[in-house]
RNA sequence: GGAAGGUUAGCUCAGUUGGGAGAGCAUCUGCCUUACAAGCAGAGGGUCAUAGGUUCGAGCCCUAUACUUUCCACCA
C-alpha cells in the first residue's frame, strides 16, 4: 500500500523515523560483495564532549554526499565514525567544572582520580555528538565506531612510538620547548598562534668590565636578563666588531657574561648587541648550542620567577617585569623605552602568552619522515582538492622542525617508557615493565601522555584494526577521500600522510577534499566568545536537516569560507518544499494501475515532444551532475539539479502536460504520467546523496523497485535518451511563451484576458507539434496558422518560433507600438552588426573553432529573421 | 618578511580547459491559474577593483597597482 503525502512539508515528521528505518535495515554497513569496488571515508573525529557546530555539519554533509552517491553507484562503501579525546581541551572542561562546582583541582584528586572523572564526563557526553551527528542524517557505519583512546587505537598508539623510537625518530632531549604556563605543559609548534600586541623595546646599558664604557641591547623581555649568558653581535658588522670577546657585567645581578661572535644577529637593527638567553628563547637557544653557552632557567612552571631572580623570586613574569623595568631606571641602566608591537605566541587552547623554555620532553624527528610524505604529494598520489592547498602543505613540511609529542597533562596516551627507580635505566616498551631488566628495581612508567594529534595522525588505520592486518584494512585502507577544513591540514592531514606512509608502507588516502570555514551573516567566525555561533541543531528542528544540508552544500567553491544566513536556509526549505509540493501532484495524479508503470519504454511512439524535451534534460542533468560529483564540485552539481528541478520540471514540464493529465483515461494522459514518474524518481535519486529524507520519504510514496532510495540505482546517462530535434522544438515555444508573457505584460493585458494568436512561422513542425501548450500557457483563445499576417491591427511579436500575432486593437497605441519596434530594431540590428564584423573577422574566421563560427553563424542568421519579421510589422504601421 | 585567496547586480555568492556574464535574497508590476503565496508570471539592475599586456576574441591567461582575508615565519 502506498503511502500518502501530508498536505505541508514538515521534516520533523519524518526525518527522525526515516534515519531509524535506515539503522534498523542495516543500510550503512559497507555491502559485503567482494566483487564491488571499495569506497572509504573515515570520519575527522569530533572532540568527545564537543558540541555539534555548523563546521562538523559542513564535514559531515559534503562526506555523507560522496558516500551515498559512491554507494547508489554500486561501490561498497564504508564510513568509519568516532570520536576524538582530545587531551587538552577535554582536560581543561573537567578540570573548569571541578574547580566551579566542587572548588578542587586535578591535584587535589590525584591522578587515578581525576582521570576517573575524565572519563565519566567521556561517558557522559560523549554520545552526545554522535547523537548530534545522526541528527544530520550521517550514513556511518556505526557498529565501527572508534575512540582514539578505546583498546585497539591505544595498542596502535604504543606499537607507533615504539616502533619510531626502535628506529631512532623519537627521542627523549633536552630542548626549547613552547610551555604554557595556564594549561602547564609543552606545546608542539603547530599548538602556538600568534597574536600581535602591543610592547616595548627596552634599551638597556651592559657595563663592560674593566672600562668605563657599557653596551646597549635592547630586549622586549627584561625580565630574562636573569637568564643572560652571553651577548652576541656580529662578527662583520664594523660598529660592534671591537667588542668581541670583552666580558660584560650583568646590571643588577653582577654576574659577568662574554661579548660573543654570531651571524644570527642581523647587522643594523636595534642596537646590533644581542642578550643571549638560551634557555627562554629559540634563537637564543640555537646561539648557545654554537657557543656552549650555560641554559639558565629563571622562571618556573607557572611563569612566576625562580632564585635566579633574586628578590624577584616569586613574582609573576609581568610583574617583575614591571618592577625590574623601575629598578633599572633609578639605577640608571634604562637608556629609554620605545613602542614595539610584535607578535606573541599565545597557546592554541586557552590563549596564554607561551613561555618558551629549555625542558626535558620526546620529540618525533621528522625530517625523514616528512620527505616520503612530500614526495606522495608532489608526485600526485595524494591530491588536495582545491589543489592550492598543497601549497600550504608543502610550506608545512618543506620547513618542520622536530615534533615535540609529550605533554604534561593526565587525560591521554601515557608514553610507553619505564624508568627504573634504582638505576635510572630505560626501557620504551608496548607492554608494561614493572621489573628493570638491568638491576631489577622498581621501575615507573613516563607521567606523560602523547599529544592528542599523535593518535589522530593514526586515526585511518588504527581505526581499522591495524597492527593486525584485518579484512578492513585489506580492503578498506587506503582510504578514498578525506573531507577536511583547511585549517588543520597542518595539525591533521600532514601528520595522518607521513604516519600512514611509515607504518603501512601507504598513504592513508588518495584524495583530500578541502572545504572553508562556516562563518556568521556577517562574514565572522563562529565562536563561543562572540556568541554568534547557530546551533544546527536548532535549525534542524525549524528547518529540517535537508534543507540545513542543502544551504551547506551549496552557493560556494571548494576550499572558500562560506556566510550562513537565514535567507539561504530558507531558500532551501523553500526548495525542499517546492520539491514536495511538485510529488504531491504526481502522486495526486498517479491512479492505481500507474503503480507498476516503471522503466518506461522510450521507443514509445507516444511520448510527445515535451515528454521527449523533459527525457532529454534529465538525461543531460545526470551527466552534469555525475561529471561534477567526479570532480568534486559538489555544489556545481547541486545546483543543476535544483534548476533543473524548479524551472525545467515543475515550471515548464509540469506546466505542459497538465492539461493531458487532467483528459483521464487517454493513452496520452497515462504516457505524461508515466514520464513524470520516471523523470521524478531519477531526480529524487541524483538528489538524496543531497537531502537524503525527503528524498526517502517521497520515493516511499512512488512505486518503487528498491525497499529504500538509498540503496536504489544511481541513474546513468543515456545518450539515446538525447532527443535533440524535440529539444530544439521545445526549446523555441518555451521562447515563444516567455516573449507573449512578456509583451502581455508589459501592455499590462489582465493574464485572465485570451486572445487569437496567428502564427507566421518556417517552423511547422514545432508549431504542429506543441500547438495545445503554446495555446494554453500563452494564454491563447485560438490558435491560427498563416503563410503572412496582412492586418495591422496586431501587436507583432518576433520569436525564435517567427513572428507571432496578438490582435488587441484597443490596447495598442500605434505610435508607441511603431517606437517599440523601433527600439527593437535598433537592437537588433546592433547585434547583427556586431556579429557581421566578428564574422568578416578573417583572423576569427580562422582561427577560431568551427563549431564556435559556426554557433555565431547560427545567431546571426536569427537576427536577420527577426530583422525580416520586425520590418513587415514596421511596414505595416506605416 | 614569505605565501595563498578575495575584489562580478543593492546584499551573499556561482562562473570547470578563453567564444558577449548567472543564481538566491532584496526591489518594482501583475496574479489565490484545479502541486506549491515557502507560490506563479513579468521587469529593472553589472565598464566583472584599476592600469597595461598576450590573443581573432579576456570575468577567466600574464605583469603591475590598490583595498581586503587567511596561513606561515618572527617576542633582540
Amino acid at each position: 500500500m502506498r503511502k500518502e503525502l501530508e498536505k505541508n512539508y514538515d521534516p520533523s515528521q519524518f526525518e527522525d523515523r526515516i534515519y531509524k528505518s535506515w539503522c534498523d535495515s542495516n543500510y550503512f554497513a559497507p555491502d559485503p560483495d567482494r566483487t564491488k569496488p571499495a569506497y572509504s571515508i573515515v570520519i575527522p573525529p569530533p572532540n568527545v564532549t564537543g558540541q555539534l557546530h555548523m563546521g562538523h555539519a559542513l564535514d559531515q554533509t559534503l562526506q555523507d554526499i560522496l558516500i551515498r552517491t559512491k554507494r547508489m553507484q554500486g561501490y561498497s562503501t564504508l564510513w568509519v565514525p568516532g570520536t576524538d579525546h582530545a587531551g587538552i581541551a577535554t582536560q581543561i572542561k573537567v578540570e573548569e567544572n571541578l574547580r566551579v562546582n566542587e572548588g578542587l583541582t586535578r591535584y587535589d584528586l590525584g591522578r587515578d582520580k581525576f582521570l576517573e572523572r575524565v572519563w565519566d564526563w567521556k561517558n557522559k557526553f560523549g554520545d552526545r555528538i554522535i547523537s548530534q551527528l545522526k541528527k544530520l542524517g550521517s550514513s556511518c557505519d556505526w557498529s565501527r565506531e572508534r575512540f582514539t583512546m578505546d583498546e585497539g587505537c591505544s595498542r596502535a598508539v604504543r606499537e607507533v612510538f615504539v616502533n619510531l623510537y626502535n628506529k631512532g625518530l623519537i627521542y627523549r632531549g633536552h630542548r626549547i620547548i613552547n610551555w604554557c604556563p595556564h594549561c602547564l605543559t609543552a606545546l608542539s609548534d603547530a599548538e602556538v598562534e600568534y597574536k600581535e600586541m602591543p610592547g616595548n623595546f627596552w634599551h638597556i646599558k651592559y657595563p663592560i668590565k674593566g672600562e668605563d664604557g657599557f653596551v646597549e641591547i635592547a630586549t622586549t623581555r627584561p625580565e630574562t636578563m636573569f637568564g643572560d649568558t652571553a651577548v652576541a653581535v656580529n662578527p662583520n658588522d664594523e660598529n660592534t666588531k671591537h667588542l668581541i670577546g670583552k666580558t660584560l657585567i650583568l646590571p643588577i645581578v653582577g654576574r659577568e657574561i662574554p661579548v660573543i661572535a654570531d651571524d644570527y644577529v642581523e647587522i643594523g637593527f636595534g642596537t646590533g648587541c644581542v642578550k643571549i638567553t638560551p634557555a627562554h628563547d629559540p634563537n637564543d637557544f640555537l646561539v648557545g648550542q654554537r657557543h656552549n653557552l650555560e641554559q639558565i632557567k629563571v622562571m618556573n612552571d607557572d611563569a612566576t620567577m625562580n632564585s635566579y631572580a633574586g628578590k624577584y623570586e616569586g613574582l609573576d613574569r609581568y610583574v617583575c617585569r614591571k618592577a625590574l623595568v623601575s629598578e633599572l631606571l633609578e639605577k640608571g641602566y634604562l637608556v629609554k623605552t620605545a613602542e614595539h608591537t610584535h607578535n606573541v605566541g599565545v597557546c592554541y587552547r586557552c590563549g596564554t602568552t607561551v613561555e618558551p623554555l629549555t625542558s626535558d620532553q620526546w620529540f618525533v624527528k621528522m625530517k625523514p619522515l616528512a620527505k616520503p610524505a612530500i614526495e606522495a604529494v608532489e608526485n600526485g598520489s595524494v591530491r588536495f582538492v582545491p589543489e592550492r592547498f598543497s601549497k600550504n602543505y608543502f610550506n608545512w613540511m618543506n620547513n618542520i622542525l622536530d615534533w615535540c609529542i609529550s605533554r604534561q597533562l593526565w587525560w591521554g596516551h601515557r608514553i610507553p617508557a619505564f624508568y627504573c627507580e634504582s638505576c635510572s635505566h630505560m626501557e620504551v616498551s608496548k607492554e608494561d615493565i614493572c621489573v628493570c631488566p638491568k638491576c631489577g628495581g622498581r621501575m615507573r612508567q613516563d607521567e606523560d601522555v602523547l599529544d592528542t594529534w599523535f593518535s589522530s595522525a593514526l586515526w585511518p588505520f588504527s581505526t581499522m584494526g591495524w597492527p593486525d592486518n584485518t579484512e578492513d584494512l585489506k580492503r578498506y585502507y587506503p582510504t578514498s577521500t578525506l573531507v577536511t577544513g583547511y585549517d588543520i591540514i597542518t595539525f591533521w592531514v600532514s601528520r595522518m600522510i607521513f604516519s600512514g606512509i611509515e607504518h603501512t608502507g601507504k598513504k592513508p588516502f588518495s584524495t583530500v577534499l578541502i572545504h572553508g570555514l562556516v562563518r556568521d551573516a556577517q562574514g565572522r567566525k563562529m565562536s563561543k566568545s562572540l556568541g554568534n555561533g547557530i546551533d544546527p541543531l536548532k535549525i534542524i528542528e525549524s528547518y529540517g536537516a535537508d534543507a540545513l544540508r542543502f544551504a551547506l552544500a551549496t552557493g560556494n567553491a571548494p576550499g572558500n569560507d562560506m556566510r550562513f544566513s537565514d535567507e539561504k536556509i530558507e531558500a532551501a526549505r523553500n526548495f525542499a518544499n517546492k520539491l514536495w509540493n511538485a510529488s504531491r501532484f504526481v502522486l495526486m495524479n498517479l491512479t492505481e494501475d500507474d503503480g507498476t508503470l516503471l522503466g518506461i519504454d522510450f521507443s514509445d511512439a507516444n511520448l510527445a515532444v515535451e515528454d521527449k524535451w523533459i527525457i532529454s534534460e534529465y538525461n543531460r542533468l545526470i551527466k552534469t551532475v555525475t561529471d561534477n560529483i567526479d570532480n568534486f564540485e559538489i555544489g556545481v552539481a547541486l545546483s543543476e539539479i535544483y534548476s533543473f528541478t524548479w524551472d525545467k520540471l515543475c515550471d515548464w514540464y509540469i506546466e505542459m502536460v497538465k492539461s493531458r493529465i487532467f483528459e483521464s483515461g487517454t493513452e496520452s494522459a497515462l504516457c505524461a504520467k508515466r514520464v513524470l514518474v520516471y523523470v521524478l524518481t531519477g531526480v529524487l535519486k541524483l538528489l538524496h546523496p543531497y537531502m537524503p529524507f525527503i528524498t526517502e520519504e517521497i520515493y516511499q510514496a512512488l512505486p518503487h523497485t528498491a525497499e529504500s532510495i538509498m540503496i536504489s540505482d544511481y541513474p546513468l546517462y543515456d545518450e539515446k535518451k538525447i532527443f535533440a530535434k524535440d529539444e530544439e522544438n521545445v526549446n523555441r515555444i518555451i521562447a515563444c511563451i516567455t516573449a507573449i508573457r512578456s509583451r502581455r505584460s508589459e501592455m499590462n493585458v489582465p493574464p485572465s484576458k485570451k486572445a487569437k494568436l496567428y502564427v507566421v512561422t518556417k517552423y511547422k513542425d514545432a508549431f504542429l507539434a506543441t500547438e495545445k501548450i503554446l495555446m494554453k500557457l500563452a494564454s491563447a483563445s485560438e490558435l491560427i496558422l498563416l503563410d503572412e499576417y496582412t492586418s495591422d491591427d496586431a501587436v507583432m511579436i518576433a520569436t525564435d518560433l517567427g513572428s507571432l500575432y496578438i490582435p488587441l486593437a484597443e490596447v495598442i497605441d500605434f505610435e508607441k507600438e511603431k517606437a517599440r519596434l523601433g527600439a527593437e530594431m535598433k537592437k537588433n540590428d546592433a547585434e547583427i552588426e556586431r556579429l557581421e564584423k566578428k564574422l568578416n573577422n578573417a583572423g576569427f574566421v580562422a582561427k577560431a573553432p568551427t563549431e564556435v563560427v559556426e554557433a555565431e553563424r547560427a545567431k546571426l542568421q536569427k537576427y536577420l529573421e527577426t530583422r525580416e519579421s520586425l520590418t513587415v510589422a514596421l511596414n505595416k504601421l506605416k
